[in-house]
DNA sequence: TAGTCTGTTAGACA
DNA sequence: CTGTCTAACAGACT
């Protein structure tokens, strides 16, 4: 499960493992995960108690009474609970109660901050664009611009949260082809589009709330319509789904059903 | 076995 | 300005 809706899922996880506690215990196994901070100082903020944990588009932050810690997962980053403080791909590990909270992640191109000043003064998060929930249709047509649809959608700044697999089936979910055009929509479809957003991340948020986070992969079950579904039938009208790629990310789509 | 694909982001380049 | 590609990294798959 993707981007916006991954990270909310988790995020909900950690509000019920973590909030109101710190951790007794942590265990540095990849040093560089670790990207804007001290180890030392990682260590002492995550054993003081956890205030609240937030996200915003597809970065996660917990708070503490002086400092924040931020997590992006990037592609296969994921935090679990476990029993042991080193599974496989394990990079952080802090006991809570009786249990491990362990940043996972087995490409190792997620990391950990630590921001030490107010989040709304952290580059990465101040620049977001809004969240898909508090995005109307004019809003989303004005700061698209004139680019290709789904370029656009791709650039956090446009709107936060949205990736591949979320534009790949909505496009497919409205009928929108996959190298469209701004110029290609009409004023109601904006407000379809970013009505689409928001349903697909909710969807996603309560069909697959989970203690772990699934990627998909050929061995997984897919539970998306055409992403990763090339030469399988169209759910709709049956015609072989097609691969193509645009802004240089793999798009699936319907060739009769998207136009 | 070797080559190809991948959920993100930042940055280079045409 | 827009759009495309690559690096970062490493595992899974063909």
């Amino acid at each position: 499960m993707p981007e916006l809706g991954e990270v909310e899922i988790s995020r909900q996880n950690l509000v019920r493992w973590w909030q109101g506690k710190g951790a007794t215990e942590v265990l540095t196994h990849d040093p560089e995960v670790l990207t804007r901070g001290e180890l030392n100082r990682l260590e002492s903020v995550l054993t003081s108690r956890c205030e609240a944990v937030c996200r915003r588009g597809k970065y996660l932050w917990a708070e503490f009474a002086d400092a924040n810690v931020v997590f992006h997962y990037r592609m296969t980053g994921k935090i679990t609970r476990e029993p042991e403080p080193e599974p496989r791909f394990a990079r952080l590990a802090w006991r809570v109660d009786d249990a491990w909270l362990v940043f996972k992640d087995s490409r190792r191109l997620g990391h950990i901050e630590i921001v030490e000043s107010d989040m709304s003064e952290y580059p990465p998060v101040a620049k977001l664009g809004p969240e898909p929930h508090d995005l109307t249709g004019e809003q989303l047509r004005d700061r698209v611009g004139a680019r290709t649809l789904k370029h656009a959608l791709l650039d956090q700044r446009v709107v936060a949260g949205v990736g591949n697999i979320a534009i790949t089936e909505v496009f497919f979910e409205l009928g929108i082809a996959p190298d469209a055009h701004a110029q290609d929509l009409d004023g109601s479809d904006w407000e379809i589009l970013a009505r689409g957003l928001v349903d697909f991340f909710d969807r996603v948020v309560a069909e697959h709330a989970a203690d772990e986070i699934e990627y998909v992969n050929t061995t997984s079950h897919n539970p998306f319509k055409v992403y990763r579904r090339e030469g399988e039938p169209c759910p709709v009208c049956e015609t072989p789904i097609r691969r193509t790629r645009v802004a240089s990310r793999s798009s699936y789509f319907c060739e009769k059903c998207q136009r």
